[in-house]
DNA sequence: ACGCTACTGCCATAAACTGTCAGCAGGAGG
DNA sequence: CCTCCTGCTGACAGTTTATGGCAGTAGCGT
């Protein structure tokens, strides 16, 4: 059942194992299967996206690099690969740069559509590295972005004042020490941002709000003058 | 020939659309296939890895998350998936933290051994986002450090003066705004990290320094009082 | 108790895979 | 130019595997 696979992926190392060309010949041989079999598997090998080049007279090579196995993630390890992708994108050097990048659009043009659009709210500001302690509760807010829900907040200001707000929650981000929302605000008609740890108490709603997150999203990127994707 | 593997992605995502558990026949009429033959698949999902979760007279349910098809990335790319997810495993929150953290343990499970000490030497600082422009070619570097050939650096310190040195160089570092090689001193008998933005000139020579990457670069942690890795 | 459903074993049939043989094409070396 | 080595494709028969239908067991909810 799992045999043939299992043939491709072993067929995999052993071709990484040499640096050097290596003939069909000897491929079939260690993975014991008829010459014949070999350059079908190669060719599905191929198929699947492999880089394996292959010249008449010399043999087969392996492009440095690595197939990952059929891999099962969780959306939060997927947010982390998304989000760290996101960030080697933007901080490292040019040609680490671009490979994030590379790898962050392979990655997404495999996710379905409902997972995809993470991609675009997981986050959008980079900061350094320690994290205050604040009691907003991050994965309801995470949860409440995921489901459009209104969120309820008692959010105290620069000034220390308090207000009570009803805002729709479209994106976390990440900046400097603080975790920031993105939502747009009942109360101003406009889109805000909210420190969590400013929040001293909150409230998902049942209630869904009425537009679509990913709408709100692109609406608030139009208003920014510096776009955040390059 | 690829009809198999593609039944099973097509299941995978049928499964996803719904929320709600799915009787084995409707899943079975949506992928054109028997009801024997859904059982199969299923199992056959469950045995690679996803989170399928199938009750007696409820249904199936897929576990939130995604499951990555086989994919082709390159060296850099995988580099970059790493260095993410460290980030991510040090930065974020302290779930994301630990979503990171698996994510790369995920990784890094199923990557030969030739590969896998990338996933230690890869990086170990991590800062802010802004790189400046050095002349310094990151990628020969990194392929000095890779092949653990000896590199012959003009380098300015910081009184502004100029020494000529030969190093073992066996990380990549960034911190704050420059990027750091980690490497054996020849001159100085020690460990010394070298700004990248203070190298005048550079000169990659063919031999291979005397000692193993790995071994040096645990050596160096040894001499770290604050352990770099959690 | 009843209906619904997941799950397993069995078996005949259909489909895919595999090996052998044959032939063509392109690079390396004489 | 020729020869050798190699990649690559097609055809065919033998083998393996996948599939579907049937029967039966077991768990869950009403």
């Amino acid at each position: 059942m799992v045999a043939r696979s299992e043939r491709l992926l072993t067929l995999l190392q052993t071709l990484r194992r040499y640096r050097r060309p290596v003939t069909g010949t000897v491929l079939a041989e260690e993975t014991g299967v008829s010459l014949r079999t070999l350059y079908r598997d190669i060719a599905s090998l191929q198929a699947q996206g492999a880089m394996i080049e292959g010249e008449a007279g010399i043999g087969y090579v392996l492009k440095p690099g690595f197939m990952l196995p059929p891999m099962m993630f969780s959306e939060e390890e997927l947010e982390a690969l998304v989000l760290g992708s996101r960030w080697v994108a933007r901080a490292a050097e040019p040609r680490l740069a671009n490979a994030g990048a590379d790898a962050l659009a392979k990655i997404a043009a495999v996710l379905p559509p409902d997972l995809r659009d993470m991609v675009d709210s997981a986050t959008l500001f980079v900061g350094r590295k320690r994290q205050d302690e604040d009691k907003a509760d991050v994965s309801a807010i995470r949860k409440a972005i995921r489901l459009e829900r209104v969120l309820e907040l008692h959010y105290g200001d620069e000034q220390g004042r308090i207000s009570r707000r009803r805002i729709w929650p479209f994106a976390l981000g990440y900046f400097e020490h603080v975790r920031i929302i993105m939502a747009w605000c009942e109360l101003r008609q406009d889109f805000r941002h909210f420190r969590t740890d400013r929040i001293i108490d909150m409230t998902i709603h049942d209630a869904r709000y009425p537009r679509r997150r990913t709408v709100l999203l692109k609406e608030w990127r139009d208003t920014q003058d510096t776009p955040i994707e390059h």
